[in-house]
RNA sequence: GCGAGUGUAGCUCAGGGGUAGAGCAUCACCUUGCCAAGGUGAGGGUCGUGAGUUCGAAUCUCAUCACUCGCUCCA
């Protein structure tokens, strides 16, 4: 375990020797938390969207995709509640470095002093016994009215600073109060900074007529606003889903641990909409579902877990993570949330549109509830990565660095080399490489020794490597080398487009559905 | 964002005031021909970037950028 950290930096080294992931804009020195994905790791991301893709919507006659629009009407995120719950104002304290929010640390403060009014006023109670009128001792008490006072001045100037959004002013109030940071004990106070999750641009290229506008910072509302249109042009009935994948931006405070966590992400999401009163069964059916596909990808069941949420967002009734064991611990992969109404009804309110269901059956309308499955993309691919990853020593005493990635998932299905560069073998492979390349992505190498061309197509994952050798020449038969026993096996040519098709197939991978009931 | 650490060739690293090194990788040619590291040769670095100190800075100082690890949150 101890060396579980140095496996997240082989990969993260790996995954930039070939070709699988670069630092964005690198020659400039990079842009932080900000990732580009290569030649080899563009095509594994493909790979397994195609994946969720067709988990979800080609194999499910109830679930339909979409690929909505990165900008949305601005209310859109209002009525989501992301412009509220995306803005908090943090401090941090320099002597224990920790980070408060603001706000939190003002309202604290009042519940300090409102407790000690009534510690006054129990005091108070004791003193004047049966006698006693809490009331009036509050209204004459003067210790209890300069607390009284101190309270409404600080509401007062509370609510004069978040309104107007003045970062000094909030940070003056915590000053003014002598608030103390519960660690350190001192009140050696950073800024006032306001951390928007969301990333803001201008629409309109009039200045002054442009409006600021969001990135989406979750897929989720896109399936939301076009719900009903999917639902009445697709003439779908409950319970039915909708599928997307697309990019979302958040703007982290911390963004790290490679492509864990990064500002711009991907996201595969699902919201399956459902008769109210039913969500237990599907939130409990999707989290069986969904754990199925991730064991599909056979890494073992034991490098999944699921997490449940005890504290839960303002939309959820329930809520659990799918995490993975990264090489930096078990970490959140996907989020199943029982997501109730609020969505739909809040884009109700907002947008003042009739969002309601009509259910011929029952000859009733009302607003479905929600079961959401949203995954991240590239926290799939850090995951096929980080449990490919094997550096395996031989029995001939050589190592060789592996990547055992699902063959359905590799970035490219087979390599085909010819022995030697003589005698036409190379026209042969050449031959070879043209049959197979309009079902496979596949390489064709003739430098090197055959031995290096084996562990350099390890490296990258390629399932199989197809040599020909002067033997083809004489009878159409090749060998074939798997990559992970590195068994070599003889075959005609004319079988391989049914032997790569049935092991790189997606269907390989797609089969498990089956397995989970209902 | 704050604190600590790191930054020299594609990769792994050495050099700690006197002008750039090794191994592997890459490319060319030769050799071998079914599991990496055979021979010969070549290319590649304004030492993260920018200032400062100095006759002279990869080396010392400051700033800045990026990365790694902690502190919050999430896909």
């Amino acid at each position: 375990m101890a060396d579980q950290h140095d496996i997240l930096k082989k990969v993260i080294s790996h995954s930039k020797e070939y070709g699988f992931v670069f630092q964005s804009s690198e020659i400039y020195d990079g842009l932080s938390a900000t990732y580009d994905y290569g030649q080899y790791g563009s095509e594994l991301k493909n790979n397994i969207k195609e994946f969720w893709w067709k988990a979800m919507v080609q194999m499910h006659e109830n679930i339909v995709g979409i690929d909505s629009a990165i900008f949305m009407h601005p209310t859109v995120w209002k009525a989501s509640g992301h412009v509220d719950a995306f803005n908090d104002p943090l401090i941090d304290n320099k002597d224990s470095k920790k980070r408060y929010r603001a706000d939190v640390l003002l309202e604290e403060h009042v519940a300090k002093i409102e407790g000690k009014i009534q510690k006054d006023v129990n005091k108070g109670a004791k003193k004047f016994g049966a006698d006693f009128d809490e009331t009036e001792f509050r209204a004459t008490n003067p210790n209890v009215q300069r607390r009284q006072a101190q309270i409404d001045d600080l509401n007062k100037r509370m609510e004069q600073a978040f309104s107007g959004d003045d970062l000094e002013a909030i940070r003056d109030l915590i000053i003014d109060m002598e608030i103390k940071c519960p660690v350190s004990g001192t009140a050696n106070w950073t800024e006032v900074r306001q951390f928007n999750l969301m990333f803001g641009t201008e629409l309109g290229s009039v200045s002054g007529e442009s409006a600021t506008i969001y990135l989406r910072p979750e897929t989720a509302q896109g399936i939301f606003v076009n719900y009903l249109n999917v639902q009445k042009t697709g003439r779908m009935k409950l319970p039915f889903g909708v599928a997307q994948i697309g990019k979302a931006f958040r703007n982290e405070i911390v963004a790290r641990q490679f492509i864990f966590r990064m500002r711009e992400f991907e996201q595969m999401e699902m919201q399956y909409f459902i008769q109210p009163g039913t969500q237990k069964e599907w939130y409990s059916y999707w989290k069986e579902a969904r754990m199925a596909w991730h064991n599909a990808l056979g890494f073992g069941s034991d490098n999944y877990r699921f997490h449940d949420h005890i504290k839960l967002a303002h939309y959820a009734d329930a809520a659990c993570d799918i995490e993975f064991n990264f090489p930096m611990g078990f970490k959140e992969l996907e989020g199943i949330h029982s997501r109730t109404d609020f969505d739909l009804n809040a884009h109700q309110e907002f947008s003042g549109k009739n969002l309601t269901y009509f259910d011929p059956e029952k000859n009733e309308r009302f607003v479905p509830y929600v079961i959401e499955t949203s995954i991240g993309l590239d926290r799939v691919f850090l995951a096929v990565l980080a449990a490919s990853y094997k550096e395996e020593e031989l029995n001939d005493g050589t190592s060789r660095v592996v990547l055992r990635i699902p063959p359905p998932l590799a970035p490219i299905k087979a390599a085909i080399f010819p022995l030697t560069k003589k005698d036409g073998l190379p026209d042969k492979a050449r031959e070879i490489m043209r049959l197979l390349q309009f079902d496979h992505s596949c390489q064709y190498e003739e430098k090197d020794s055959i031995g290096k061309r084996y562990r350099r197509q390890d490296a990258i994952g390629t399932p199989f490597c197809i040599t020909v050798d002067h033997e083809t020449l004489e009878n159409d038969t090749v060998t074939i080398r798997e990559r992970d026993t590195m068994q070599q096996e003889r075959v005609s040519i004319s079988k391989l487009p049914e032997l790569l098709g049935e092991s790189v197939g997606m269907k390989k991978l797609l089969n498990f559905s089956t397995t989970v009931s209902k």
